[in-house]
DNA sequence: CCGGGATGTTACCGGTCGGTAACTTTTCCG
DNA sequence: CGGAAAAGTTACCGACCGGTAACATCCCGG
C-alpha cells in the first residue's frame, strides 16, 4: 500500500481547497461556512489552507476570480464559434444561461450572491466581481452595436436585465419556465435588429 | 429630569429593534451583524430583544414580513389608484422601482439579498420571501392578462425578469441608466398590448 | 539515500457569536 | 398610591470564528 488513496484526485491542495470552498459556498453561503470546514472538505487542514491563502477573504476573492475567468473564457469561446454574428452570440449565451440555471436549482448566480453577502465595498472579492460585471456589460454593449440595434445602450441594458433577472428569479420558486422564456425573449429581442449587419445564416 | 430623553422617538422597543435591524442589515448584511449590535442601535439591550423575538432568525423573519407587508400594500394602493388600467399599474410600478433603486445606491433588494444570505430552505425568513414572490408573480400575471397581452405568461415573466434584474444590477456599478431604461422597456412592453382591454386615457 | 520543501497534526489564541439567568429599575394603570 | 408588567443591567455560558505556533511527517528530486 505505497499509494495511500488514489480514489481522491491527485489535484494539488490549493485547487482542492478552492473546489471545496465553491461547493460549500453554494450550499451554505459564504459567511455560513468556516475555514476549518473548507479545509476538511478539501481533505486537508487549516494550516495548509493558510499557507496558500493569506486570509479567508483572499480565498473568497480567488474563488471569485476563478468563476470570472471561466465566464469570460466562455464569452471568448462563444465569440470565436460565431464569428461576425453578434446576435447569435447573445442568443446562444441566453441559451447556455438557461441551461445552467435549470441545472443548479435554487441559489442563482454565486457572483450575485457574493455581492449580497459581502457588503463591504473594499472586499477583494467584491471589486473582482464588479470589475467583471463592467467588462461583461461593455462586451454586451459592443455585441449590441455589432448586431445593428438602433439603440445599443438600451438593448444592452435589456439583455443584462434579462440575464441578471433570470439569475435572481431562480431563487424564488413559483416562477415557472423562466429559462425557456428567457431565451424566447432574447431571441425576440435579437429578431428586432432592423439592420442585421453581418448576420450570417 | 423626569423625561430622560425625548429626543428618541417614543416608539416601543419592538419596532425600534426592527428598524435598527433593517438599517444594519442593509449596511452590513444579515449575517454580518450580531444581535447585540442590533439591540444597541435600537437604544435597548439584548434581553429586551429576546423578550420580543424568540431568536435572531425570528427577528429576521419579522423584518422580512414587514417589508413584504409594505410592498403588497403598495401594490394594492397602486391597483386602487389605477382602476381598470392594468397596464398603467405595471408601468407605474416600474417607475416607482426605478426611483427607489436610484435612492438607495448599491445593495439592491434586501429581499433578494436575504435569499442569498440565508440558503437554508427552512429558514423562516426564506419561506416568507418566497411566498411573497409567488403572490407577487401571480398578481403580475393577472395584470398581464387584464392588460390584454396575447401571451400573459411570457409577458409576466418578462416583467419579473426586468424588475428583479434591475434590483440585481444596482449592485454592479458600471451599468448606467438602468433605472430609466427599466421604465422605457416596461413602457415599450406595455405599449405592445394588441387588445388594450380597459385602457383608459 | 538523503535533504528540504510541501504537507499533516495538535493545540492554542483572543474575540465574537446567539442565547440565558438573576436581579433592579422604570413605567403605567387601576 | 400600589403593584404588576415591561424594560434595563450585568454577568455569564458554550460554541465557534479566523488565524497562528510548534512540531511531526511525507514525498520527491538531486
Amino acid at each position: 500500500m505505497t499509494a495511500k488513496r488514489q480514489t481522491e484526485p491527485i489535484l494539488p491542495p490549493r485547487e482542492r481547497i478552492i473546489a471545496a470552498a465553491a461547493d460549500l459556498f453554494q450550499r451554505q453561503g459564504i459567511r455560513g461556512v468556516g475555514v476549518e470546514a473548507i479545509a476538511e472538505a478539501a481533505g486537508t487542514n487549516k494550516m495548509t489552507l493558510y499557507r496558500h491563502f493569506a486570509s479567508k477573504d483572499e480565498l473568497i476573492a480567488e474563488w471569485a476570480r476563478g468563476i470570472v475567468r471561466r465566464k469570460e473564457a466562455e464569452w471568448d469561446e462563444l465569440a470565436a464559434r460565431h464569428p461576425n454574428d453578434a446576435a447569435g452570440v447573445l442568443s446562444e449565451w441566453s441559451r447556455r444561461t438557461a441551461a445552467k440555471l435549470a441545472a443548479l436549482e435554487q441559489r442563482g448566480s454565486m457572483l450575485l450572491n457574493a455581492l449580497a453577502e459581502l457588503p463591504d465595498p473594499d472586499h477583494p472579492a467584491r471589486v473582482v466581481i464588479q470589475e467583471h460585471k463592467q467588462r461583461e456589460h461593455r462586451r454586451v454593449l459592443k455585441l449590441c452595436r455589432e448586431a445593428g440595434f438602433q439603440d445599443p445602450d438600451l438593448y444592452a441594458n435589456l439583455f443584462s436585465l434579462l440575464i441578471e433577472g433570470a439569475h435572481s428569479c431562480v431563487q424564488c420558486t413559483g416562477m415557472k419556465r423562466f429559462g425557456e422564456d428567457l431565451v424566447r425573449l432574447v431571441d425576440r429581442m435579437v429578431a428586432n435588429t432592423p439592420a442585421p449587419a453581418a448576420r450570417r445564416g
